[in-house]
DNA sequence: GTCTATATGCAGATAGAC
DNA sequence: GTCTATCTGCATATAGAC
């Protein structure tokens, strides 16, 4: 079928923009170029600007949020959970460059709507502060709210990605390969980094509650 | 001068516009409206929105860069500049909301502008590394790369800020207020979670470096 | 389904009166 | 310095031929 063809080349060319440059930046002719079609084919399969990038939008999310749920379901240690989900997330961004930049402008540009969309993903905070809440009392970890531990491990693994030219300027010299390579790492210093955090022995009153 | 209250008030309109809607999507008219004066006064002004645009992003990189390296000179022990900086980034954040998204969008929108820009600000990596390895060879933390260890306390202390509309859905059923207060607390969460993972003797040899 | 041509509206910017 | 009126160009969207 050709036509399935074109909404493939349209949706690949679309995601590729809107991605990158957001809904703001985005323009429908630059789209159009990378599909190799014609900007008016563009309103012939998705009726306006604003229908293309909703189809982009939820698809970019349910790359992210339904990951974390699934592998925290499963059954293993919260460490080794941890170290499932920091790994995916890498995958993901290494992937997606320009996701992470993406996602917290689109989150912001549209609370309201992006609000609603949340709604029908199925995440439970109480499922997961009762995961979190298992290994506290089994005497594995720390005592932290899920609410803490979740933001600290995506900020972490987001932010080289979200930031990466002011880092790779910073303390690669601009070299992109090394910070290819720096990215990469961070799969086990970031896992490790939230080890160290949740299991070592609280000596004083300074634990994280 | 009513020049200069005009000029101010253009100022002060234009950084709140173009923090929450990033250059693209920021508009002269809405601007001017803020301001509570006509359009063409902006390009009176400011010869045009990129000049405008450019005003603002110098100043909302400066409320942030040279404050880490700042505290980070200062005579004191890591684990208490950490706490330092962390404490002003909640402020700085708290104080403007829509900052976050604003950086990681504009650093990302032109690249090479912005690692140019980036020069003249005097960070030194170098220094940063040595304030990290004194504390290593005094024994007081565990090794760690400056180049993990900023962008972790950047990354948790951010993205609660710039997830906010994703967070406070998940985890606080929207409750605005609660959010404030889960944001005021991060001083103290995230401050203690740096700080156990710096200070816990490595047991195995999962040691972040 | 895919193209060319065109309509429509809006945003940035300028001209010129006051 | 500040305003009104206007120009110019561009982006989304539609009409209509093939």
């Amino acid at each position: 079928m050709t036509s399935e063809t074109t909404e493939k080349k349209i949706l690949d060319a679309a995601r590729d923009v809107f991605i990158r440059k957001g809904m703001d930046g985005a323009r429908m002719q630059e789209i159009a170029d990378e599909a190799g079609i014609n900007k008016s084919l563009l309103h012939y399969y998705f009726r306006s600007k604003q229908k293309l990038f909703e189809a982009i939008f939820q698809e970019a999310f349910g790359l992210l949020i339904p990951e974390v749920m699934k592998i925290f379901k499963e059954e293993d240690s919260l460490l080794n959970k941890i170290d499932r989900v920091v790994d995916r997330y890498v995958n993901v961004f290494s992937n997606n460059p320009f996701l992470p930049q993406f996602l917290i402008g689109e989150i912001n540009r549209e609370p309201e709507k992006f609000v609603k969309f949340l709604q029908d993903s199925g995440i439970d905070p109480v499922f997961l502060q009762n995961v979190v809440d298992k290994e506290v009392e089994a005497g594995n970890i720390n005592p932290i709210k899920a609410a803490d531990l979740i933001p600290n491990m995506i900020g972490m693994v987001l932010l080289p990605f979200a930031a990466r030219p002011l880092l790779q300027t910073i303390f690669f010299h601009g070299d992109s390969e090394q910070y290819d390579e720096y990215l990469n790492e961070r799969r086990n210093t970031v896992s490790a980094f939230i080890k160290q955090a949740l299991t070592r022995k609280p000596l004083d009153s300074n634990v994280s509650r």
